[in-house]
DNA sequence: GTGATTGCAAACTTTTTGCAGTAAA
DNA sequence: TTTACTGCAAAAAGTTTGCAATCAC
């Protein structure tokens, strides 16, 4: 969906919707939607996958949160506000937030005169723990 | 699958296989493997998807072809090689090459300890033919 | 009361896979 | 000849959606 970043948390505060919320900012792992679904079904046992997915997209709508794609991985979620670049483990798969490391954070124009809106930086390599010599960093 | 960029194009130069990386070259859109199955349907009539998957994976494994995965689309694919950044238009879709704009052609390792192996960024907003007042850039 | 939101389940899209046959080495 | 690779078609994985019931407002 190109139109991201609506900025307009207009809608009903449900308790499926706050849960959601709530479980993406108690995480720093950046869940799965699957996973956001679990912890949420602590809380509303009957809350359903579809509902999970629908307030997830709601939230990422909002600008309340933010879906990072990983080649080959289901998205992940972050309910981190400010922009913040991301690192992934490529032997774990953990994805850990990082300031964001380049310089610019009014984003100008790139050299073909595309007009920059964000920008959005995945690192991958090794993790601190797993290059510890550590198996994989669960 | 986090293992990727294995570097060795070890296996066998099967027409599909050429095919399919003549078709990633051949264009700057960086197609979905949709696309490019049709790109190689035109060559050999007789391809089948499943194979074009399994051809497109294997270039990526081997460090020949790029994986760009953008929030809520299908894979897209970049034969091109060497380090580069991408920029897609959110109004039209269309993923750009762009040289890396970002400093460091060496990447370091990170405030937390991470060991970077490289960098995917994507910058995102509106390209040039989109700004300039056309429609959709097809 | 009203309509946005839910749960359910089915559908949809993208990607992977088992198998028997084919072809590259 | 050998076995990696193919085509096919079915399955898996991830995500969306239609509908009647429910709940926030």
């Amino acid at each position: 969906m190109p139109g991201e970043g609506r900025q307009l948390p207009g809608g009903r505060a449900t308790r499926q919707l706050e849960a959601t919320l709530r479980a993406l900012r108690a995480s720093d792992r950046h869940p799965t939607a699957e996973q956001v679904y679990r912890e949420v079904l602590e809380r509303l046992p009957s809350v359903s996958l579809g509902t999970v997915y629908r307030n997830l997209r709601k939230l990422v709508d909002d600008g309340r949160a933010l879906a990072i794609t990983v080649c080959g991985q289901p998205a992940r979620f972050d309910g981190r506000a400010g922009p913040h670049d991301h690192f992934l483990c490529l032997r774990c798969d953990r994805l850990v937030d990082v300031e964001a490391t380049a310089a610019s954070p009014e984003l100008p124009m790139l050299p073909g005169g595309h007009r920059v809106a964000d920008r959005r930086v995945v690192y991958r390599g090794t993790c601190a723990s797993c290059a510890a010599g550590a198996r994989a960093g669960g």
